[in-house]
RNA sequence: CGGAGCGUGGUGUAACGGCUAACAUCCCUGUUUUGGGAACAGGUGACUCCGGGUUCGAAUCCCGGCGCUCCGACCA
């Protein structure tokens, strides 16, 4: 993408009414626009952010078996009703609103009991199961203060999957696979080291659950990790001493090699066991003839909190460093024009090199920006998005018949012969 | 939901109760410049969040809204 086309511009100073370094970072970067507090537009940059993660967690649980398909937002009343969670003093904050005919309706902070609800239509013998199905959706949470940019809206973008299984051994086995799956996503999206398998509360539908926390200073959460096994626990399993003992004996760990660390919740998974299934009588026949409880699992990530996450993170005073693997494009092709500008030897080298990236496949932002903008404005701004590879090309380096390489991550600088280039991106 | 702070051109800031609301940046014109946010000249752009009140006079003081940020509570 010429970068002349992209409507986005950088900003040079924080806004004003941000503090969270993610929200000020990819608001100066235009990658996300503020609507209000909590709710947040993404531009051209941030959404191809926001696609990439999406499609690596659609490869991942695909790769367990889970089917995608879309929920609704507007929520049917009665449903809700069924499982004991319309109520306002149940559900603190639910967004509701109403028909023209003053039918109620509510707008989906979750998606347990609209599913549950739908397989009823679907699920009725043992062959029918398991079923894992997910969905990428928007959730709305009316949340008493929003705050941490990105990190906690009031609407935001949502990865639920829920897993329908026989009996609680296949459920439990998935349930360990999707583990797996969830950590090659944190690995792919460049948190792979940071991020710890956090044994939690189960709060009202289980004993226990699993958080997916990335150590932050930016985090609302405290854990305790365990560096050598690469595990935590919640505070909140701490604070509890029954829980804690048997926890921690469960972890084979001991109170004292755990260090405190703050962490942003980054994923949930947790059993659901027969609690939606008993108030919706989501049942099966079994093939002695018996009718059974489907036994449910929850997992969640928030791919909108991935981006934040990711700024806050992997971000140096310079701005944003996109891991390869989120970058909303792989490369960014800086031209310095000579004297004859945009009709001069650099430049249509430069629109050469350009389509040559274009045409194999490589994802570039071309600043094809003519001397108005100057070397120093153009490496400012390429900081400050942080795609990873940066390739200069100028009247310097066409002499030589080279480019000027620079490593967002690292800074590191190289010249490499311009037939070399695509060789960066294997 | 408790507490604190804040609301002024697109952005970031300034302005004692008193001239035509100032400065920087961005943007537009032109000249010059060309490897880390250049220089000069000219120009566009604000009912000072909204509604009341006090006053000869309000961006400024008072009351009421609305909005934003932070701390806390909450957060299947």
């Amino acid at each position: 993408m010429r970068q002349t086309t992209l409507f986005t511009k950088t900003r040079k100073e924080a806004p004003k009414d941000e503090v969270s370094k993610n929200a000020d970072l990819l608001i100066r970067a235009g990658f996300i626009h503020k609507e209000m507090a909590g709710v947040y537009s993404y531009l051209p940059l941030g959404l191809r952010v926001l696609n990439k993660i999406c499609d690596i967690i659609r490869e991942e649980m695909g790769a367990i078996g889970a089917q995608e398909l879309h929920l609704t937002a507007l929520q049917d009343k009665k449903v809700w009703e069924t499982s004991g969670r319309w109520d306002d003093a149940v559900v603190d904050n639910w967004f509701k609103t109403k028909l023209k005919n003053d039918t109620e309706l509510g707008l989906g902070f979750t998606h347990e009991e609209q599913l549950t609800n739908l397989m009823k239509d679907y699920i009725r013998s043992v062959h029918d199961l398991p079923v894992y199905a997910y969905q990428i959706q928007t959730k709305f949470r009316n949340e008493t203060r929003a705050k941490s940019g990105i990190m906690r809206g009031r609407e935001f973008l949502m990865k639920d999957m829920y897993s329908f299984s026989k009996d609680v051994a296949s459920h439990e086995a998935f349930y360990e696979k999707s583990k797996g799956a969830y950590k090659r996503v944190y690995e792919r999206i460049g948190l792979g080291d940071k991020t710890f398998i956090t044994t939690a509360l189960g709060g009202s539908f289980s004993k226990f659950s699993h958080e997916f926390q990335t150590v932050t200073d930016a985090g609302e959460d405290l854990i305790y990790v365990h560096e050598g096994k690469g595990i935590a626990v919640n505070k909140e399993v701490l604070d509890d001493a029954t829980a804690a003992q048997s926890i921690l004996a469960e972890l084979g760990i001991a109170r004292e090699e755990l260090v405190e660390k703050k962490a942003i919740e980054v994923g949930n998974i947790f059993p659901l066991g027969t609690r939606f299934s008993d108030a919706f009588e989501l049942n099966y026949q079994d093939t002695d003839g018996t009718k059974k409880p489907v036994v449910m699992g929850s997992y969640g990530i928030g791919p909108s909190r991935l981006i934040g996450t990711i700024a806050e993170v992997l971000s140096d005073a310079n701005g944003l460093v996109w891991p390869k693997e989120v970058a909303p494009f792989q490369a960014h092709l800086i031209v310095l024009h000579d004297k004859d500008g945009k009709e001069g030897k650099v430049a249509k080298a430069a629109d050469a090199l350009y389509d040559k990236l274009t045409q194999a496949g490589i994802e570039a932002l071309y600043d094809d920006r003519d001397a108005k903008t100057r070397a120093g404005e153009k490496f400012a701004d390429s900081d400050l998005i942080g795609i990873p590879i940066r390739i200069i090309m100028s009247e310097k380096t066409l002499a030589e018949d080279m480019v000027e390489v620079k490593i967002r991550a690292t800074g590191e600088v190289r010249k490499v012969p311009s037939c070399d280039v695509l060789a960066l991106f294997v």
